[in-house]
DNA sequence: CCTATAATGTTAACAAAGTTAACATAAGAA
DNA sequence: TTCTTATGTTAACTTTGTTAACATTATAGG
């Protein structure tokens, strides 16, 4: 008689896995008690994972791919095409606030390298695709020349940082989003803030 | 005869976990291996300090010190209120390059709690406080009225928000910053993005 | 100067973690 | 059926954070 679990272990892990992220952060995140919470033995997830990397890399994947997801369903709303760029920053803060976890994951010193791993790389890439398609699409309505264009990239790397400092110093408490204002409403107001002229208003 | 280790021990401790931290980065500051390379017993450490929190705290603390003064300095030389907004952020994310375990630690999730080391987050204020001091000038400069230098906390944030976003990204390996350009030059031409206008040259 | 007490060392032990080796069983192909 | 591979298991090894129990030094008060 089987005393061996079986099934897909793999799965149950991942999915266990993503549970003990959500509440304890990547820290928390040990092998063994893993492996003790999905019911299997010890060493049962190196015979799926390669190893811790593999399967933080596994759920850094998949969250990577709901966060790009969410960016493309705020982008998809929006038809003005700088309300869009704005709209996509403040969902990108939106999702750290609301899985913290996932995104110090995604991009803290605990995801595993993205030359090791080559579809977590690809996965990075395409949530940042989203922003810079919406950034593109500001300078093609602003009829730019081809010249011109080739800033975008640049303009692109802008958004993506506005939006990535604002949510990280955020869910790692440096700023304090006012109790009083919508959170969206704040991280709209801080994109939107030109800092080489004051005469705002 | 004294086979006890004597002298300041946690000054050399300190300065140790200094070394490992340039080299190996918060992960591989193990106090175990502090105490082994100093030439302490492997509970010494914990006459001196509050656990690994403890030496955590007190080498940010360290850092951060270093950082608000290197940002000082270069508020010092620049002259013109927008420049000197623009070079703080450049040497923001220089400093993050040059010091990329210490930045990790300063801001990163290893850092021990804020409101467990009150000397630890006013070290961190006070690196705020420059870049706020910057920006303020620069409102000030422009007449701005009460009202509208109310939001001039708002306009530190967003300042502080875009440094810090690109010196993240830079330092986790998301942005490559070109090989073929002066990092500097890379930094502030992000900074200087207006995401809102793209008819910019 | 002597002695009680606090500060600073030490060694030894504990539990938890990542990882690997050695072995056991199930599933599938030949 | 039988050989091979995939998937489990248990047991061990090393490292880490932390604490307890004990040893030594420094220092303050008499």
């Amino acid at each position: 008689m089987g005393k061996y679990h079986h099934g897909d272990v793999r799965n149950v892990l991942l999915q266990q896995a993503e549970n003990i992220l959500t509440k304890e952060g990547p820290s928390g995140l040990s092998l063994r008690r893993l492996a003790r919470l999905t019911g299997v033995s010890e060493a049962a997830p190196y015979r799926h994972f390669d190893g811790k990397d593999g399967i933080l890399a596994a759920v850094a994947i998949d969250a990577l791919e709901r966060f790009a997801e969410r960016l493309e369903n705020v982008a998809a709303q929006v038809e003005n095409h700088q309300e869009r760029v704005m709209a996509l920053g403040a969902a990108y803060v939106h999702f750290a606030v609301d899985f913290p976890q996932h995104f110090r994951l995604i991009f803290g010193r605990e995801r595993p390298p993205l030359d090791q791993y080559p579809e977590l790389r690809e996965a990075a890439d395409n949530a940042f695709d989203v922003l810079q398609r919406a950034v593109t699409s500001v300078d093609r309505s602003a009829n730019m020349t081809l010249n011109e264009a080739a800033t975008a990239y640049n303009r692109a790397l802008a958004a993506w940082s506005r939006a990535h400092g604002i949510a990280m110093l955020v869910i790692d408490g440096m700023i304090v989003p006012p109790a009083d204002q919508n959170l969206d409403d704040f991280v709209l107001g801080l994109l939107a803030e030109d800092l080489t002229a004051p005469e705002h208003h």
